[in-house]
DNA sequence: GACAATATATCATATTGTGATATAGAGTGA
DNA sequence: TCACTCTATATCACAATATGATATATTGTC
């Protein structure tokens, strides 16, 4: 089943979005997706592989992230399994994106301390 | 139990955070938190009351939110209760906020095309 | 008083997240 | 060749988190 509606995987779960996000530098192994999250968060997110492959399968399930078949995907591993984004896991990127940075915004000003 | 290192709070699950950032614009009582995340999320965040009076009851046990006893709070409605953040909660949203920030700021950038 | 909206609370369940463990290929150096 | 470590995927059993449904009682309005 694929939603098409970017807006009805709102507010997407955390690990989703983190996978999500590593796919945005480009296509990716689930390996390196694990240490690209834990890497670009300065340790704070850690992943481990039941999380992630996990994660990676409902990606894949609920048509936001797609594996690269053969052909397509770099002859370096043999182990190694290619994820990219699809069209609609851009998309739900983006808007989740846009969500989280209007939460950020209204909480800095809110935790900034008000003037007299 | 009431740890005192916020980025040990970090990442923040997201029912967590938003009852949080709802707090930063002030005390206010569970079922106007409730109100608040589903109007300042334009109604995408949507906190039923299993949802929010557990994570409230979590928040006061880490010590991020405390209730206000009756000489604080506000003599309106006698079966509302009311709560705050405490200097642990403010610090921990804060931190929170941050980190989301630099995943946005990371993503969006990453989801702009590249200039050739 | 009747009624709807407000307010808190909890149960049972679903979804999400995780540590531990398993298996095996790839790279390195003796 | 062998031993060893790192890489890589996978899954199990469990824990933590989230939620719909439901219950109960107070408040405000007519």
């Amino acid at each position: 089943m694929t939603k098409s509606d970017p807006s009805s995987f709102l507010p997407l779960p955390q690990a989703q979005f983190y996978v999500l996000v590593a796919l945005t530098a480009g296509e990716m192994h689930g390996y390196a997706i694990m240490q690209a999250v834990e890497d670009s968060s300065d340790g704070i997110v850690r992943m481990g592989p039941a999380t992630l492959y996990g994660t990676l399968k409902r990606l894949v399930d609920f048509g936001l992230a797609e594996e690269l078949d053969g052909s397509q995907s770099p002859e370096d591993d043999q182990r190694r399994r290619y994820y990219r984004l699809t069209g609609l896991g851009k998309q739900v990127c983006s808007a989740e994106s846009t969500r989280l940075s209007r939460l950020v915004n209204r909480t800095r000003s809110n935790l900034r301390p008000r003037l007299a």
